[in-house]
DNA sequence: TTTTTTGTGTACGGTAGCGCACAGTCAAGA
DNA sequence: TCTTGACTGTGCGCTACCGTACACAAAAAA
């Protein structure tokens, strides 16, 4: 297997990525853990190298909603460079794995003195603006089983093998749906051989289906991403 | 009236200020005008000081979204100071007005040199995400009567009078719902003696009211707005 | 004035997703 | 081994919104 690594920082020429490096702590992200609540100040922000976390937006007149999922491919808590250092997101640790970690203020310090760290960053930023928009659209117009082709979609694309851990129950919170929803858009996939899952353990088997079954914002997505990182 | 000013640029002190106006040359917002087409490279910013403008998510498999609206209380093209000098929104002018516009090259070596507008800008796109993911979550589950009373609002903060030039139809289109939904909710509001209406003309009559129907986003939008602007 | 265009009100069947309730099934721990 | 808890499948009535179609009224144009 090779060494757990993060896209964003790899983009950067190697002295400012060893600079940046030697300021981070690498850190263990936990299942279930909450790295930030809606309100709270921005201690850390984080680089992940494995797994996923997923950015909810809490509304007390609405279920809360998944807007966007970060994994190895970009950061946490980019708002900082925004010279915000608070957030109004949940950031919720998903899938297992490890990140680089860096305090606000370092970060912030370092962001001045490291100038292809403050493009890289704001690119990025600029791309999680893009994904939020398209997510918008996305949970309002699309039907429930091409939008869970794409969320499974996003989650292969950052974890590192066709399994992960995650029942319909959090996925259909993720979506903003009942169970039920869920329920019936698993059996349809599953039947078409595009996954498998079973009590909690969900697995991609028809990669190239899935991304024909999806809405067209996952190859949006994808395409704001390649484009500018 | 007072005269048309911007609420950004007004942030900024004096100096820089003068610095900045002196660089940008005034222009009319012509309704029905498209200032940017996605994909499009941004040639200029804007700062609006009167009329509005509607910021339309394309999407190839969905009908268009508004994902956000711009007034006197905010630019566009922030997305420049990112270092990303295209979008991927269309920007559609819906009211009449005024703004300072500037190059985006011109902005963009002003922005070096002048650091409260740094400041500025980076806030506003702090919000302006703040917005885009309470809008994605508002489409989603609020029904479209609350909605509707919302988007008043937002218009009515932008707007200098109570009154402004709207068809159902194109309302409709704004909040991705038919223009039939539109009808049903107008006539509630009216009936209850919030608004008034008439071919194309729209008129807030209970403010007070209208806040009182309005989803919480609206208020969460001000308070996104107030805490850092 | 008459005609045309534009904007608004109403009706009707269709459907995706909702809330709720309950049954079946697998897995882990006692 | 049995029990318990977690996960998945199914059914049922309900509602908000959809697509479509058409009637009517006001304003603008002829």
């Amino acid at each position: 297997m090779t060494p757990a690594r993060n896209h964003l920082v790899d983009l950067l020429p190697r002295p400012e990525r060893l600079r940046l490096l030697a300021l981070c702590e690498p850190v263990e992200l936990v299942p279930g853990t909450v790295l930030c609540e809606p309100g709270n100040p921005t201690h850390d922000v984080y680089f992940p190298t494995e797994g996923f976390v997923s950015l909810l937006g809490l509304n007390h007149d609405s279920p809360d909603l998944e807007v966007g999922i970060v994994g190895r491919e970009g950061m946490l808590g980019a708002a900082v460079a925004l010279g915000v250092a608070t957030t109004r997101l949940r950031l919720l640790v998903q899938g297992a794995g490890s990140a680089w970690r860096i305090g606000t203020e370092v970060f912030q310090r370092e962001l001045e003195r490291n100038a292809p760290l403050r493009v890289c960053v704001n690119r990025y930023l600029y791309v999680l603006m893009a994904q939020m928009t398209s997510a918008g659209a996305c949970h309002r117009f699309h039907p429930i089983g091409p939008r869970m082709a794409r969320w499974m979609l996003m989650i292969h694309d950052r974890a590192r093998c066709d399994s992960f851990q995650v029942t319909q129950e959090t996925l259909a919170y993720r979506l903003g749906v009942r169970r039920v929803g869920i329920t019936n858009a698993a059996c349809v996939l599953q039947r078409s051989g595009l996954i498998e899952y079973r009590r909690g353990k969900m697995t991609v088997r028809d990669r190239g289906g899935l991304e024909a079954a999806a809405c067209g914002c996952y190859a949006a997505d994808r395409q704001a991403y390649a484009e500018l990182l």
